[in-house]
DNA sequence: AATGAATGAGAATTCATTCAT
DNA sequence: TATGAATGAATTCTCATTCAT
């Protein structure tokens, strides 16, 4: 399936000048009161569905359903579901950015060890309040390319901060320390989320443990 | 959707006695040339439209069209779309069991660093064989129970490897160990499937790297 | 569907007498400028997209983006599709009907070749400025009977300069004389926007050609 | 509106490798008796359809209502409505084929008179037996395609016929005899059709009258 | 009068699965 | 056993039109 019309809007590039044939534009912005309370509505359903059945399972009919939004109104918010997805990501960026601010004026002070912490709890926050996400960036989900552009700003954020922890790291090694961090922050995720996972007790600690070990040693080296 | 009749047959537990009314047999297992050909084709396109589109993406349909199956053929052999997912965690599993006894065999003598590196080989040995897997162990299809079959027998073999290797651990212990593994097992996969990840070369094994920090620094204490 | 309710108020007849409970009254008459202006927009984007696309492909919807209308306002001056197309062929009316003036004035003494040019005229020089009508004769939209006012209303122009310019014709040859007009000037229509047609350049000429030929035989008959 | 796929099928072109995406094919020919009678109710269902309602008014669902066939069945057979109308272009092409042959052996003994109402009966016959494809060679449908070829072919069996009947016409002159007399061709139809015309008893005759007087002086200016 | 929001009906389309030869 | 045909239940999506502010 290609990515679906409008979903550029949000992964940057430049906002195309609408023509009048754009019959199918991004989701709507609405400009009402009551408008912008049906579309946290579709969200919050939305993010309930997909946290619970899945992105694939759950259907705009569901959607509706959920949200007791007729059709064809979520239609015209979100003409697919693609769309939706997006805008659940935006929305987690949001409370995301708002974290890192907190991450940036910390790391250049704090002890190697409160920085992994720093660092881990960002990602463990945020999912506390959008763990709909979860699917969403772990699901083959036809909108991987706003996927990835998250996936992007998180990996840069991570080597800001590290950084800005840790200046004269080179730039080589800040890269692959920022992904070897991202993907544990990912794996932590999980980790808290997957039920499976709960049959060993103690299992989050012990990995932010050994990401404490892995960066420890990391920073240490280069002293 | 509901689990197909007929799964459980796949993922251990007990062997229900098949009763007359069976209606919906699993899996054919064909005796005939002609017939395990044709289920080899089948097995292939499926793993391949996985890889390619994502479980949920794929349709019986294109599996059949695909292998060249006539779809009611195709039913015959796998009455649904789940069974083929088990039959390919199936072959996987295979694969990967042969891979363990190896590992088995060398856990007491190794030094901890080779030892990591077992472990970490076992997967990445078998997902370059069965490369679909990833999408079926992640994506959330149906066939949960079968996907958490294989992680369980997963996790139990990382454990029993680790005792072999360090007999003193404490069970607990153990048990956290395997866990903290077999999440960075995937995340080595991922790391290595991600075409994301490849801006930042050399992450693969920094990973690896990373790990080995961890179990050598939680394999060195008991001592 | 049904012909909109309020549609007879344009295809002539007695202007039916509007009760209090016309609901759905038929396409407003602003008096405001400003209401002038958008009618002549909307009127304008329904001609161009009629003729882009056809009447039935033309969705309310493109009529109210390509105009800048909002929907509902559109519905307010037009309460619907059929009520768009009348109103084109009005307007469409209109300028012919000023032909016709001429065409009546020079009847009785041209002579016949110059007579069917004349005939010929009145459709070309009308559609070249109303070309979005051509969709709306030819395409079977519901609008159908006021497509058959403006057909009859047109044959029987035909028919009175027929007369006019050889009163002593029957009544019975006039009629059929006008048909055969009728259904001419449309193929030359036709003719003059099939790009198909331009294969045979030249081909409008002989269509002229043609119908003059045969009306010069039919008139010069009868002295 | 795009072209549907599968569509070239029809107006020639190479018939394209059916490679493994293709899971959207052109009408399907269906290879059992059962399926061919299945599509001739399909076809018989979707021309009284279009006749009574015009082609955009026509819904599959109507088609398959009619035809009594599972919608599923329907789409699997004709994956769009596009395609039903081209299997109905098709179908006359070929009565209309047949025509032909009986007017090629005539042409070159015949008078010009006797010519001329040859040619007009090839059609008018032709749509005696397939008279919904008045609508699909009038209506803007999606296949214009298709129906620009159906025009081609015909515009050239009319110039062969042309040519055998009269050889020493001049190349030009023949394209334009054809095309006017495919023009009055379709004029015919539409006159027999149209209830409009019904008005003017005789219009038909008045019509073919009009075309010999043309076709005959033509054809008589070059001895 | 203008505009955003809402709505019901229905059309298009696809899917997994079963039937019948 | 292989294959073409059939099927019902959903799902996605669009449209004309109305409501409410």
């Amino acid at each position: 399936m290609k990515m679906a019309e409008g979903a550029d809007k949000f992964y940057g590039g430049m906002p195309s000048d609408s023509n009048a044939s754009d019959l199918h534009p991004a989701a709507l912005t609405p400009q009402q009161k009551i408008g912008q309370a049906r579309v946290a509505l579709i969200l919050k359903a939305a993010a309930d569905a997909f946290r619970e059945r899945g992105y694939h399972e759950t259907t705009m009919r569901e959607i509706a359903k959920r949200s007791e939004t007729n059709s064809s109104s979520l239609y015209r918010i979100f003409p697919n579901k693609e769309l939706i997805a997006i805008a659940l990501l935006e929305l987690y960026t949001e409370t995301f950015e708002k974290q890192w601010d907190g991450v940036m004026s910390k790391a250049p002070h704090v002890a190697h060890a409160e920085f992994c912490d720093l660092l881990l709890d960002v990602y463990t926050d945020t999912y506390k309040k959008h763990n709909a996400i979860l699917t969403l960036l772990e699901d083959e989900f036809e909108g991987s390319i706003a996927r990835d552009s998250v996936r992007k700003r998180n990996l840069e954020r991570i080597e800001k901060a590290v950084r800005t922890h840790a200046p004269s790291l080179k730039r080589r090694d800040v890269k692959k320390i920022a992904v070897i961090m991202l993907y544990n922050m990912r794996t932590l995720i999980s980790l808290s989320f997957d039920p499976f996972a709960s049959n060993a007790p103690g299992a989050s600690n012990e990995l932010r443990a050994s990401v404490k070990i892995y960066l420890t040693e990391r920073l240490s080296e280069i002293q």
